[in-house]
DNA sequence: TTGTATGCGTTATCAC
DNA sequence: GTGATAACGCATACAA
C-alpha cells in the first residue's frame, strides 16, 4: 500500500489559484469544478458555487497543463528568412488572421535564410511545442526532406518542392509571373530588358533567371548576359546593380528592368532618382511580390503580385485541415500570379517623355 | 488499496517515444532514463545503454510536458501596435536576440493599435502560456494599469508610463528627440517648421506635440497652428499632409518639416517627390525612429533615432533578470535620442540650390 | 449529478 | 548509483 508523502496544495496560499483552489472554496470536487469551468453538465448549484469561487480567486486555467491533457498547444510555427521583408510580413498577416479565427497563436522564427537554422528548427519541432508549422525555405536540401519525413507534427512548405516530395505545399508561380512581366515590358517596345535577380543558389533565384530567359525567348528578344544581375534578395543590391546596370555604354544600357522582387526594384529606384534617370521614361522597371513598398515609392512601382497573402491563407488552411485530419494525402496548391501595372511601367516611353520634362522643368 | 485500472503505455508502440520507450528499451528506470538524458549522475554503462535506446527510438523530450514540470515555458510574448512598422520589425530583432542567448523565443503579437486587445491579450497572460511579456502600448488605461498588477507574469513595458507605476519600464525619450530636430532645422535658417504628428490621442503623439511646441519656443520661432497636422503614423498620413501642408499660399509654406516617425516621412517625402517638390532646398525633412525606410529613401532622410534596437535590448534583459529574481523592484531605464543627419536636411537651402540645380538639369 | 482516481510526459525526491 | 513514486495542473472514464 503506498502512501501519499506530500500533502496537496493547500487552499489559502498566495500562489496562483488552480481547480483545486476553486473547488476547495466552493466545497466541491477537482471534477466538478472543471466541469464547470468547461460548461459540462452540472446542478445550477454547484454551477454558481464554482464560478463565484473562482472568480473570487481570479483563477485562469494554466495553458500549459491543458495542453499536455489535450496533446495540442494551441500554437502554429511560422518560419521564414527575412522577417524584414514586407512580403513574408503580409504573409504572416494572413495566415495570423486565419490561425486566430481557429483560436491558434502563431509563433514567428526568423531563420536568416540559413539552412542550418531550418534544419535545427525542423528538429527541434519533435518537441511538440508547437502543434504544426508553415516553412517558407529558400532552398530544398536532403536534410530538410528526410526531417520533414521524421516530423511528428505537420508541416506546410511555401515555396517550391521535388514533385516526388509527399509534403503539403503551397507555391508560387513565379515562372509565369516573371513571364507577365517581361511580355509587358516588350509589349510597351522596350528592346533591352534587364533582370535583377537575388541569389542564384536559391529556388527562387534559379526559377526567376530561367524564366527572364525562356520569356525574352517568347517576345522574340535576345538574351545579353551583361543585362543579368545576381546577388541577394536585398535593397542595397537593387541600387549597385541598377547602378552597374546603367554605367554600360548608351548602346547597351537596358532601357527596362524586371526584378526579382520589390526590395530590390525599390532599391533599383532609388539609385535611379539619385543619378537623375527617369521612371519609366529612361528605364520602365517591374518588381515582384507586389508589397507595400511598392505602392509607397514614387512612381509607384508595377509589380507582379505572387499572391502571398493568398498562400499564407492556404498555408494556414491546409495546417489546419491536417491537424484536423492528420490522414489526408499531401495536397499541392499554386496560387496564380497578378501583374499591377503602375507608374513606373506604363506608357510608351517616347510619348511620355516630353510631357515629363515640362512638368518637372 | 487502489489498483490501477490501465495499463502504463505499452513500449513497442508506433506512436511517438516517450522516456518510458526509452527506458523500457533500455531495461532501466524511468528515473534512470531521464537522468542520463540530462545528464545527471550515472553510471557509464547505464548511460550508454540509456542513449543508444534514445538514438535508436529518436527520443525526443517533449516540451509542453517539460514546462509544465518546470513550471517554465521558454517562450517571451512581444505584442507591439504594428508588425509593418520597421521600427518593431528592428525592435524585435534585438529583442529575439537577447532572448535566444537564454534560449527563450519569442511569441509575437500584433495588436493593430487596439487597447482592447491589448488587454485581453494582459488577461491571457495569466494562462502562464509565456514567461514574461514586453508590451508596447500606443496609450495606458486604468484598464492596463490594473490588468498589469493582477499579472502573474512579469510584464516590461516599452513606452511612457505613469511615474509612480511600479512597473519595469523603458522609454525612449523622444521630448528630447523632437528637441533635436527642431534645433537642427532652426540651426539651418529654417524658419517655417511644420510637424507631422501620429495619433493626437496617444501617448507618443501627444508627448511629441508637446515637444515640437516648447521647441519651436525654445529657438525663438512663433507656433503656427496651421503647420500641425495630426492623423495616425502611417505612409499615407504622411502623403496627404504633406499635400496639405504645401498647398497652402507661398508665404505660409513651411521650409521643413519634423515627422512623427519614418513612415510619415516617407509618405511626405514622395509627396514632395510627386510635386516636384526639392529636398532639402525646398523643404527639409527629419523623420524619426531611424528605421531602415530612412537609409532606403532618396534623398536618405535625416532621422532621430530613439533607440528602438536599444530599447529591445534593455527590454528583454529587464525581463530576464527578472525572471530569475521577481522580488527585484521596478526599474526604469531609459534610451537617449541621437539624430542623424542625412541629405534631406543637411545644408542651408540658399546655399544648395544652385548647386542641385546643376546636377539635376 | 458528483466524486474518485488515473493519466498526459517530465523531473525531483527519497529510500534503498 | 538506481528505482519507485509524487507532483506539475488539468481533464475525464468510471463508479457511486
Amino acid at each position: 500500500v503506498a502512501r501519499k508523502r506530500l500533502q496537496p496544495t493547500s487552499v489559502a496560499t498566495g500562489a496562483v489559484p488552480t481547480v483545486r483552489t476553486v473547488a476547495a472554496l466552493a466545497g466541491v470536487s477537482i471534477a466538478s469544478a472543471s466541469r464547470v469551468l468547461n460548461g459540462l453538465q452540472a446542478s445550477t448549484a454547484t454551477a454558481a458555487r464554482v464560478r463565484e469561487a473562482a472568480a473570487k480567486v481570479g483563477y485562469v486555467p494554466n495553458a500549459i497543463a491543458r495542453s499536455l491533457q489535450a496533446r495540442k498547444t494551441g500554437l502554429l510555427a511560422l518560419a521564414v528568412a527575412d522577417i524584414g521583408n514586407p512580403v513574408y510580413v503580409e504573409m504572416m498577416a494572413a495566415i495570423e488572421s486565419v490561425a486566430k479565427q481557429a483560436d491558434y497563436q502563431l509563433l514567428v522564427h526568423a531563420t536568416g535564410a540559413d539552412p542550418a537554422a531550418e534544419l535545427a528548427l525542423l528538429g527541434r519541432l519533435a518537441q511538440r511545442y508547437v502543434d504544426a508549422m508553415v516553412l517558407s525555405p529558400l532552398r530544398i536540401t536532403d536534410g530538410h526532406l528526410s526531417a520533414l519525413h521524421r516530423s511528428p507534427v505537420p508541416v506546410v512548405i511555401v515555396g517550391q518542392l521535388p514533385q516526388e516530395a509527399p509534403f503539403d505545399n503551397v507555391r508560387a508561380d513565379s515562372t509565369t509571373g516573371v513571364a507577365l512581366a517581361i511580355r509587358h515590358l516588350a509589349s510597351l517596345g522596350r528592346k533591352r530588358i534587364a533582370f535583377i535577380n537575388g541569389a542564384t543558389d536559391t529556388v527562387p533565384g534559379a526559377t526567376r533567371l530561367a524564366a527572364y530567359l525562356a520569356a525574352l525567348t517568347e517576345v522574340g528578344l535576345p538574351a545579353d548576359d551583361g543585362l543579368v544581375e545576381a546577388g541577394d534578395f536585398q535593397y542595397a543590391h537593387g541600387r549597385t546593380a541598377a547602378a552597374r546596370l546603367m554605367a554600360r555604354s548608351a548602346g547597351r544600357r537596358p532601357d527596362a528592368i524586371c526584378c526579382a522582387n520589390d526590395l530590390i526594384a525599390f532599391g533599383a529606384l532609388q539609385e535611379f532618382l539619385a543619378r537623375g534617370i527617369r521612371v519609366p521614361d529612361d528605364v520602365a522597371l517591374v518588381g515582384m511580390d507586389d508589397t507595400a513598398l511598392a505602392q509607397m515609392a514614387f512612381p509607384q512601382i508595377s509589380s507582379v503580385s505572387l499572391g502571398a497573402a493568398k498562400r499564407g491563407v492556404i498555408a494556414a488552411e491546409l495546417l489546419l485541415s491536417r491537424i484536423a485530419d492528420p490522414t489526408l494525402p499531401p495536397r499541392r496548391e499554386t496560387v496564380p500570379p497578378e501583374l499591377v501595372v503602375r507608374a513606373s511601367s506604363a506608357g510608351a516611353p517616347a510619348a511620355r517623355i516630353p510631357a515629363r520634362r515640362k512638368a518637372s522643368s
